[in-house]
DNA sequence: TCATTGCTATCGGTTAAACCGATTGATCAT
DNA sequence: ATGATCAATCGGTTTAACCGATAGCAATGA
């Protein structure tokens, strides 16, 4: 049985005769002839009483041609969906993205779920090493973040934006009024920072020792935006890549001078699989609020 | 797009190795690779991510399953109703019978859908013309009437049994004490008798003229059971075949003598359709209960 | 680091079956 | 009667499903 010969019976059962129906269906009327036939032969059971020059259904192939119509509307909506899935009506999007850039994500979340509502989507806040497992095992299309990669890898990153570090404070803080800050002066500041393992806390680590510089860490938390709370209240100060700070209007940030502090947000797929047009059209959205 | 390539994927999706999919299906990997790629083509998009020597649904392909099983569900739904209207679990019967013969269908009737509680049964009763016409049109499977055909028809016939005429009186009734009467006796009794058209009025029409017999006729109508209950009133008697009278128990049937009254009951079929496996049981089943 | 294994894609050739045109046999209308 | 119309059947053709062999690539282990 081939969905072929159930469009080909449920013609013949519309217009019950074969040599119409073989016309509509762009075949001869000796190949539908045999095609029935071969129907009714795996079914064990006549669907057209042949009577006299006309025909019409048995009670078998009355009963038969429910099911198949069923199963020839189930592969059209199969069909229909991928449709709908290529137009981004359906689908759903996942994306991994780490802490640090939660703040850019969520005018380009707003929008693309404005001009897509069909489109489910789910994101995912955790550490580059859990988001790259999870990339690899297709739990998530794409992640946000600031991790350069390997080229060799089986990864694929290509960088959204530039971001400085900067040092976040709140207005009332002391050093709110200063322009810049040197990279040594950190250390007669309170600061709060990222956990160990966050890759901007990581950055930071690396830029202190180069500087031998050892701040006084007094408060780490696995948290952006509870960190950014701390900082609200004035007690302490934090270093952010101005992205972060997003939207925090009530923050000021302050450029930090004498190290390299600029880092690189992109973007990270995994190669060889197929991007999601969802996926493709939310980075492109992406791309385009930042310039 | 063919049912073929439907069941491919669905294995290939379950195990997700194209070469263990293509050992269950009985075919060799390089035939499901092409297939898988066919689909794809098909539907423009890819079902499965090719990731080293993995591979894994697409998002696309995880949307698609569903509706491929379903389709193929179909068909083995299909097959399976199929397979029950065989076993007689499922299907209708529709059953033509003339008045006369009303009396002996209903006890086929019990035994059957007892047997096969499944079938839906639905009596049409009717004058043969009636029937015959329905039949044509395969509204009824097949016709239980007193009607000859023409051997060289549409129908065909097949004898049940013989049933002789015989006067139907209320024991009350002055000639309920006789043995036998005489068709020229009739003149002397009131007679009610189904009304001109019936197959056994038309018979007995045929009689009495052969005989020169005019015997008089009070009442004339178009349904058995009433003919039977003005019968029962002991006011009028009747002429049926004993077929017809089957049940009654308070009625008495006396032998006419004097004409020739056998009449063969018979069913009747169209030609060249196909029979249903329930009518081929349920005349079977009649014939058992004759005999 | 290099061979080995395990997997999919692709190539050319074979085979099965879908397909066609022509014909037959039958029914139906004129 | 006769021509028109319809489905079934018969060879012959063509399409495409299928196979084995092989290439190419990743994962694994020595």
């Amino acid at each position: 049985m081939e969905l072929r010969q159930l469009k080909y019976f449920i013609r013949t059962a519309e217009v019950l005769n074969f040599t119409e129906a073989a016309n509509d269906l762009f075949i001869s009327q000796s190949t539908l002839s045999q095609q029935i036939k071969q129907l009714e032969e795996e079914l064990d059971i006549l669907l057209f009483d042949r009577v006299g020059k006309k025909i019409r259904l048995t009670e078998a192939g009355s009963l038969f041609l429910t099911y198949a119509r069923q199963a020839l509307q189930d592969t059209k909506d199969g069909k229909q969906i991928i449709e709908d899935l290529k137009e981004l009506k359906t689908g759903s999007l996942n994306i991994g993205v780490t802490y640090g850039l939660s703040a850019l994500l969520t005018d380009t979340i707003v929008s693309f779920s404005k001009r897509y509502p069909q489109i489910k989507i789910t994101v995912d806040f955790g550490t580059s090493e859990d988001l790259l497992e999870k990339l690899k095992i297709a739990k998530i299309d794409f992640v946000l973040s600031f991790l350069q990669l390997p080229a060799d890898d089986a990864f694929l990153s290509q960088v959204l934006f530039d971001s400085k570090l900067a040092l976040v404070v709140h207005p009332s803080h002391p050093v709110a009024k200063e322009k810049t800050i040197d990279v040594k002066e950190l250390q007669n500041i309170c600061l709060a920072l990222p956990a160990k393992g966050f890759n901007t806390r990581d950055f930071l680590e690396g830029a202190f020792t180069k500087n031998n510089i050892s701040p006084s860490v007094k408060v780490e938390l696995n948290d952006i935006n509870m960190l950014l709370q701390l900082v609200e209240t004035g007690n302490w100060c934090t270093v952010l890549t101005m992205a972060s700070v997003k939207g925090r209007s009530n923050l000021k940030t302050i450029p930090i001078t004498g190290i390299d502090i600029i880092r690189q947000a992109s973007i990270t797929w995994f190669k060889d699989v197929y991007r999601k047009k969802a996926a493709n059209a939310f980075t492109e959205m992406i791309q385009s609020q930042i310039y």
